[in-house]
DNA sequence: GTCTATATTGGGATAGAC
DNA sequence: GTCTATCCCAATATAGAC
C-alpha cells in the first residue's frame, strides 16, 4: 500500500477501506478493522463517511472505474481488432496481476448488491454508443475478410474470462492441479501467450 | 427447490441452508433466514448442527463435491481428449445453467475460507494419480500427432473459465453489453458452440 | 425433538468532551 | 477534527419447559 504517513485521514480511510472491502467483501468487512488499518477510530470513520454503506459505495465505485478504465482504449479508432486484443490481454493481465483481489470483489458485489452497481454505472455506461463503435469496427473487419464470422461479444467475454480465471480461482487451481506458489507464478507467466493465442486463433482468418 | 413436505428436519435445514449460503455467502447468510426457510426455528438449527460454522462446512462440502463430480468422467479411459472436451463443455454448461450460483459460491468461499476448503479436499484430492492419468493421456495424443503442443492445464482452466463466466458475471454482462433477460438467455444458448469451437480449435491439429 | 425465552457478543452508529 | 464512552440492534448461541 501507499505510505501511510503524509496522508490525510480521508486518504488513509480510503486505502484501508479498499483493502478490507476487497479482501472480505461488504458483509465480511468490519468498520473496526478499517479504522484500525487506517490508524484512527470508528467514530472518525463515521464522521467522514457517515455509514458503512456510504463508504462501501465510494470504494466500490473507485474499484469499478479502475477496472473499467483499463479497457478504455478498446473503444479508440486507431488500431485493428487483432492489435487491440493483443494489447488488451497483455495490459489486462499485468493489471490483474497487480490487483489480484479486484475482479472477484467486483463480480461478487455486483451479484450481491446490484443496486449499488446500477447506481455506479448509471450515466457512465449509458453512452453505449461507445460499445456500438467497437462492435461496428468488428463488423467492418469481418466484411473485409479479416475476421471469422463470430459474435464479438462472445469473444469479449472469453478474453476477460480467461484472463481473470487464474487470479479469481488461485487456491482452487493450486489445490486441484497440485501446484505450489512458485509453479503457480510460472503458470501465470506462461498464460498470457496461451490466452492471446487462443483468442486470436478464434477470430482471425488465416 | 424440492418439496418441503415429506422431508425430515435435517433435509429441510440442508436445503434451506444451501439456498441461503449459496446466494449470500457465509458472512451474508443469517441463521434466522435459514430457519425461516426451513420452516423451523433457530434453536432447532443449533440442535442439529451445533453452529453456523459446522452447518456451513457441511453445505460447502456438498456443493463442492457436486461440482467435482461433474468432472469425474474426465478421468475415465474410454474417450479421446477431443471427445472428452466436447462432452464436458456440453454437460458442464447444462449443469451450471441449473446451478447458477454454485460456481461463484465455491470460488468465493475458497478464497475467503481456505481452511474449510483444505479440510474438504484433504483426502479426496490426494489421489492426484487421477490427475496424472489425464495429463498422461494428453501427452500420448500429443505424441501421436493428434494434439498441438500446449499445456493441458492451461486448456483445462480456459475451458472452465469460459463456461463459468456468463453465470458468474451475468449482471456485469447484461449491464456492459446492454442486454435484457431474453437476450442474455439467447447469448447463453449460443455460447456452448462458441466455447467448444474455441477450445477444440486451440488444441486439435488439423 | 421442538419450542419459547434469554443470555451474550459483535458491530454499526451517535453523544459529547476536548 | 479527533477522541472516549455509550447506545442499541442484530445475530449466534444456550437454557429449560414441554
Amino acid at each position: 500500500m501507499t505510505d501511510i504517513k503524509n496522508e490525510n485521514p480521508e486518504e488513509k480511510i480510503l486505502n484501508a477501506a479498499n483493502e478490507v472491502f476487497e479482501k472480505k467483501g461488504y458483509d465480511g468487512a468490519k468498520m473496526q478493522e478499517i479504522a484500525d488499518k487506517a490508524g484512527i477510530n470508528k467514530a472518525l470513520l463515521h464522521y467522514y463517511f457517515r455509514s458503512k454503506d456510504k463508504l462501501f459505495e465510494v470504494i466500490f465505485s473507485i474499484a469499478f472505474n479502475k477496472l473499467a478504465n483499463e479497457m478504455e482504449f478498446l473503444f479508440g479508432e486507431d488500431m485493428s481488432i487483432e492489435d487491440k486484443i493483443r494489447l488488451f490481454i497483455d495490459k489486462h493481465a499485468d493489471f490483474l496481476n497487480k490487483n489480484r483481489h479486484l475482479p472477484m470483489f467486483i463480480i461478487n458485489e455486483i451479484n450481491r448488491r446490484p443496486d449499488v452497481f446500477l447506481k455506479v454505472i448509471s450515466g457512465i455506461y449509458q453512452k453505449n454508443d461507445r460499445l456500438k463503435k467497437i462492435l461496428d469496427q468488428f463488423e467492418r473487419e469481418k466484411k473485409a475478410g479479416k475476421l471469422k464470422d463470430v459474435d464479438p461479444r462472445q469473444i469479449f467475454i472469453n478474453m476477460i474470462a480467461m484472463n481473470v480465471a487464474p487470479f479469481a480461482a488461485k487456491p482452487v487451481i493450486m489445490g486441484i492441479l497440485n501446484m505450489n506458489e512458485k509453479e503457480f507464478e510460472q503458470f501465470i507467466k506462461e498464460r498470457k501467450a496461451v490466452v492471446t493465442e487462443t483468442v486470436i486463433n478464434s477470430i482471425v482468418k488465416k
